[in-house]
DNA sequence: CTCTAGTTGGACTATTTAGTCCCATCTCAT
DNA sequence: ATGAGATGGGACTAAATAGTCCAACTAGAG
C-alpha cells in the first residue's frame, strides 16, 4: 500500500512513512529539551536511528523539519487538549484541566514549559511559515476553552454578554504566560497562581 | 583612570568599558530580533564593528556573553518599568501603563515579543545561571506591579485582604503570555485583551 | 515474476562557527 | 619618560554542521 506524502506528493511506503514519522518523534523531542536551535540534524539523526540521506529524502532540510514537528507536536496538543475540553461545561470542570495541567507541568517543576508555547516564542519571528502554522493551532486550542465557556453560557451560569472570545484569549494568555513565569522560576506555582486569577475572573462573572 | 572588571578582575580602562559596552549592546539587539541560538559571534563582531580578540578578551565565550546580555537587557527593562510604575498609584494610572505598553508593541505589530520574555523562554532551560538571573528580573518587575498594587490599598482602592503578590503574578503572567500570542499572531490584540482582563479582574476587586 | 520507484547507508564536500595565537598599539601608574 | 599591562587587528586551526552523492536494497503494481 502506497500513500501521498504531504511535501513533494511522492509515494510513500509504509516503511517510508513509519521513518518519516521516527525522524520527526525524535526532533519533536530533541527540540522540547534543547531548544530548536540547539537542536542539530546530527543529534535528530543519532536520537532515530536514521541516516542523513534518509532525512533529506524526507525532508528538505531544517526549516522543513521544524515545520513538521510544529504539525506533530501541533497535532498531539491538540488531541489532549479536546480530550481534556472537549465535554467541560461546569466551572469545576475547567478546574480539573487546571489541574491536570499544573500537575503534569510540577513533574518537571516546570522546566520546558509548553510545547507549542516554547515553539512559537523561538521560531515566530524566523519562519513566517512556522508562525502561521503555529498561530492557527493557538486559535484552534482557544476555540476549545471558547466552547467550554459558550457551554456555560447556554446553561446560564455566564451571562449571555459575557465576551467569550476575549475570555478565553485571557485564560489562554494566562496559561502561556504562567507557563514561562514557571520555566524561569523552575517552579509551577506562578502558573497555577496565574491560572486562577483568570479563573476567579471568569468565575466572577457567573456569580452574577 | 581604571575600574575593575566584574569577571576577570582585571584592570579596565574607559576604552576597554566602552568597546564592552558595545559588544553587548550590539549582542543585545542581534539576540532580540535573530534570537540566541541564531546569533552567531561572527553576527555580533560584524555589528559592533570589533575583532575577535576584543569579544574574547572581555568574555570567554557565548555563554557569558549571553548572561552579560541579559543583564544589560534587564537593567534597561526594569529602569523603564521603574519609571514607569513606580508612582502609579491609581487604576487609570495602570491603564497608562498598558497603553504604553501596548502601542510600544503595535509598532513591530507583536514581533519579537517582550525583551526579557524571548530571553527567558530561549535560554532558561539551557543556562542555570542564565535562568536565575531572569527569574531574579520577574521577580524585581513584579515586586514594581506589586508596589501599585500596595499603593492601591494603602489608598483604600483594594481591599486589605486582596493577596497583592498573586495579583502581581497574574498579572505578570498576563502581560508574558499576551506578548507571546501577540508575537506568533503578529498582532497586538491578544496582548492588549489579555492584560485588560487582568486589570479588569484586579478593578472588580476594587468596586468593594 | 519483474520492473520501476521508493528506501536506505554512509562516505564525502563545503561552509559556518567557535576558539587560539601572535604581534602591534595604546594607557596609565610610577 | 617608561615599562607593565590593557587594548586591538586579524590570520589561523579545529570542530561542528549542513548538505550532496551514489551504490545497494526493498516493496509493490502489473
Amino acid at each position: 500500500m502506497t500513500t501521498a506524502d504531504s511535501h513533494t506528493g511522492r509515494r510513500l511506503t509504509a516503511r517510508g512513512a513509519k521513518t518519516r514519522a521516527r525522524i520527526v518523534a525524535a526532533a519533536a523531542d530533541l527540540m522540547y529539551v534543547k531548544g530548536v536551535g540547539d537542536t542539530t540534524l546530527d543529534d535528530v539523526l543519532a536520537a532515530s536511528g536514521v541516516s542523513k540521506s534518509q532525512l533529506y529524502h524526507h525532508f528538505d532540510g531544517k526549516e522543513p523539519l521544524v515545520r513538521a514537528v510544529i504539525d506533530h507536536v501541533g497535532e498531539r496538543v491538540i488531541q489532549r487538549e479536546r480530550d481534556a475540553l472537549g465535554h467541560v461545561s461546569t466551572i469545576p470542570g475547567l478546574r480539573r484541566w487546571r489541574d491536570a495541567l499544573v500537575q503534569s507541568n510540577a513533574l518537571r517543576h516546570g522546566a520546558y514549559g509548553c510545547a507549542l508555547g516554547t515553539l512559537a516564542s523561538e521560531v515566530s519571528d524566523q519562519d513566517e511559515l512556522a508562525r502561521q502554522a503555529l498561530s492557527q493551532l493557538f486559535s484552534e486550542w482557544q476555540e476549545l476553552l471558547a466552547g467550554v465557556l459558550r457551554r456555560l453560557q447556554d446553561k446560564g451560569t455566564l451571562p449571555a454578554e459575557a465576551p467569550i472570545d476575549q475570555l478565553a484569549t485571557g485564560l489562554m494568555a494566562a496559561l502561556q504566560g504562567g507557563y514561562m513565569l514557571a520555566q524561569t522560576a523552575r517552579d509551577v506555582t506562578p502558573m497555577a497562581t496565574s491560572i486562577d486569577m483568570a479563573l476567579a475572573y471568569i468565575e466572577s462573572l457567573s456569580a452574577g
